[in-house]
DNA sequence: TATGAATGAGCCTTCATTCAT
DNA sequence: TATGAATGAAGGCTCATTCAT
């Protein structure tokens, strides 16, 4: 018994150490360029164990993406434990965000171009690619979770649907630290030159903006 | 001169027409499987013909982001004529976003190759990159003047810089009608399904929320 | 000894095992595609062990077609035991190898597939590979035995050299089951189509005429 | 108009050198290990080339089995030209077909290749495949007329069917050859070392046993 | 300016065979 | 004797780009 899960677990760790090596190989030259020949000899391992490990490459990539949405999905659980108002949990959550992408830029990228394989429908119903979404939903609970602790104490307003909610500010958020995500790792997008504002000037700004609105004297 | 002045018109039209042509086949397979020759045969011309248009594919690509650029940008630009509170115009410019990437998905997507494409440099210093971000800018510009006129009229608060306020706009926007986007275009993004709402209510309820708060009786 | 016989005999019987595995193996997908993973899973035996009895994979398809070879021989063998007209004894011949094309038909395609591995000569010079062509030669002999007794008893010319004879016979018989063959097991070979004719008019015929030629009158 | 013809034409002549060097390198090492790179060295043409000709490997192979049925139909339909009876036709015909696998092998081994090929339903639909089926089923016309005017001029017994007596000569005819083949191409198939006779005389006896039968007396 | 045939580097994937355990 | 993870060479095919015409 112990023989066999002993197996188990070196296959899994085999298999974590050939995407920690893709995911060097993918720093250097980005997704689209990245080949099986070089992941094999950052790995260490001949290419044919690769395809031991994994199906095919975009295997790979999803395995890329979906540690990230359980690492992401992860730091966003420990939050909910802190003892605080809806509000001020949100509030964390879009920082925790906001910290994920700034240390783990790679997984961001992933979660990018995992958009683009599960076109295909054969990948789109693997295992891995269930985890993803599952991982994806897990997350979306967690956001719908502070919400309504949020109106329950009274720190959230109770006219929208939490989950509508929730998925605003998913969707908001990813958009706003996607933007974030370039200013910092690209030299390009100039737009983002004109402001100097740091990002986490922004980034607190638009949670505060989520929380209080934009505009002025709305109860009058 | 005029003579001249004809033939670069000539060129220009033959230009357009590639573009066309790409946009074309890209819609059906997708940027990464859209080849020389499909776009070539689509535009009716020769492949060789295509190179003495643009560099390379790439910039092709790029000329596909540049005009879905301009053409948004256009859109935006109109919205300020209407004579309306500044924070009527910010919802306009919203539902005039969601509503260009509904009819022009394709440049929407280009929109996302276009971050990919431009990490290489060379790319990158290419005038078509230039007017891309140029228009990019112009599109910001339009945003923080309808910020301007909003805190002017007192329809906006004037805590925020609007140029801070401009940015968090045009990334949450993004990442919205990101998320839509895939919702309407592809069948996954299960947690997507998780939630009826239109939308049209989604984009109108983030609308609301950035102008209105989500926070409960933040006064008192 | 009779202990190393045992041994023998468990590792004969081993191998056995394993050709059962590939004849099952290549039915479903032909010798192409093949590999010796899938023979090792159908034999459930590790694909090291497969190399434990043979010394690669086109040994097994060897020894595929040697116990084709042997089996073939056998039942031709038996024939001779009737007491019947040396023509007979051929006629009967071809009808057994007819059935025995049917009822095996992968042994049939193992034969041709033979005459391909043999152009190595290390193959060649192979244990197996003497195994075959000694049951091959077997098979002529029992058909050269058969025409001798037809010469001897009348029934057939002794005009011929009867191991030209048995050649011929030999030939054209695999020319005819071959067609024959691929006949019932393809759905291609158009030619075949045109004519109607059961296989086991064919080959009756075939042998009828082997027996009293095609010319008319030729006596006269 | 010319223009196009002349384009035409050497596209095609390109199609026949790369035909060409596919035979020399099917040559030296069989079917199985030609690779596309080793025919596109052999045929001083790129490998991208090589797809601008063909569709694949097994467009190429098809087409040398094209060839090679055309060239073979050719011959036997000339014979129909001579003042003979139809038994003599017939000896003819078999005697040029033994001429031809002799001074072509190689096309002979791509007819058994072949067989393996158009198990594959893409390639079976292919052009190329009709056009080798129409060429057999050409061969097999001629036969069947060569059959008929025997059977008219009195040469050939009319109790059999022609189309059949046709399938049994084609089918026995490519038997014999094949055998008679693999003794002069390869050093196995050691049942042929027995008998020292002629291939020539085989071939003849085989088709004067077709003409007057082995069964002796056959009229009492 | 326009063509499209030709190029050839590069990629993913397969699989027979080996060897440490 | 038995295992099966690991190897790595080999192969078919694609496609952006070039260049002779």
């Amino acid at each position: 018994m112990i023989k066999k899960t002993r197996k188990e677990r070196e296959r899994a760790a085999r298999k974590q150490l050939i995407i920690d090596a893709a995911i060097e190989v993918i720093k250097k030259n980005g997704f689209e360029s990245a080949t099986m020949d070089e992941i094999a000899k950052q790995a260490e391992v001949s290419k044919g164990a690769l395809y031991l490990y994994f199906k095919n490459k975009a295997s790979i990539y999803l395995a890329i993406s979906e540690r990230g949405s359980r690492l992401l999905t992860q730091s966003l659980s420990k939050i909910l434990l802190f003892e605080l108002s809806g509000l001020e949990l949100i509030r964390k959550m879009g920082q925790a965000y906001l910290k994920f992408v700034q240390q783990n830029p790679i997984y961001f990228t992933a979660f990018i171009y995992y958009e683009n394989l599960i076109s295909d429908d054969e990948l789109f119903e693997s295992e891995l690619a269930a985890a993803c979404e599952e991982s994806a939903r897990e997350a979306m609970t967690y956001i719908v979770r502070a919400l309504q602790i949020g109106m329950q104490d009274g720190s959230i307003k109770d006219t929208y649907d939490p989950k509508e909610l929730g998925l605003i500010i998913w969707g908001a958020s990813k958009g706003i630290i996607h933007m974030a995500f370039y200013k910092e790792n690209r030299n390009h997008m100039k737009i983002l030159d004109d402001v100097d504002f740091s990002l986490d000037s922004i980034i607190n700004n638009f949670i505060e903006i989520l929380g209080t609105g934009m505009a002025n004297d709305q109860k009058s």
